[in-house]
DNA sequence: CTGTTATATAATAGAATTCGAATATAAAAG
DNA sequence: CTTTTATATTCGAATTCTATTATATAACAG
């Protein structure tokens, strides 16, 4: 039962449409905050809360560059398999 | 980003322990409220919400059989790959 | 009809999520 | 130091989720 409680969580980190956005962002490579500001149409602090929230789920994790954090995906397998799973029409 | 909106609103759906649960029961079968309930430790009306909550989605769906109502998967092959993702300890 | 079984719905209260606004931190530049 | 850049954290209000309690519905038995 903790282990359906531990997969919920995960899945509740997903299942947001800017993490979603995020996530698919960092399939294609390490992004910094700023950068993907640029691309998702969200203010800079709630990029960082859900970077956080990605970061706390153990989806990503990020590498201090000077004034910068890279962030990257830590189980990058999963992400990927999840949004094909997700991409499909049907099945 | 509606896109996104609908892949977020599928995963709000099956990011909850017990929908969870039942999801998986319901890969091994058509069931009926009653015998979920037996299985899975909830009260009636909170899993006729979770159920609820699935079939919204379009996960699930029931068929009626007298008093009874039999639920069962609407898109088995997601769910069972979903699942199966979930399972895999790493990646 | 009346009661019983199987399930759903409604109402509510408390918990958790979400986002914006303001503030904080930390590194680098000057 | 002071300022600027890049990012994080805190707070609060609005919304959404969750579980419980109580009530409703629908089918069937007697």
């Amino acid at each position: 039962m903790s282990r359906l409680k531990e997969q919920a969580a995960l899945l509740k980190a997903v299942a947001h449409p800017v993490r979603l956005e995020i996530l698919d962002l960092l399939t294609h490579g390490e992004t910094c905050v700023q950068d993907a500001q640029e691309l998702l149409d969200v203010s800079q602090p709630n990029l960082s809360q859900h970077l956080a929230i990605l970061k706390k789920a153990g989806l990503a994790d990020c590498r201090i560059e000077g004034p910068k954090r890279c962030y990257f995906l830590c189980r990058p397998t999963l992400v990927m398999n999840l949004m094909s799973l997700l991409s499909m029409e049907n099945e």
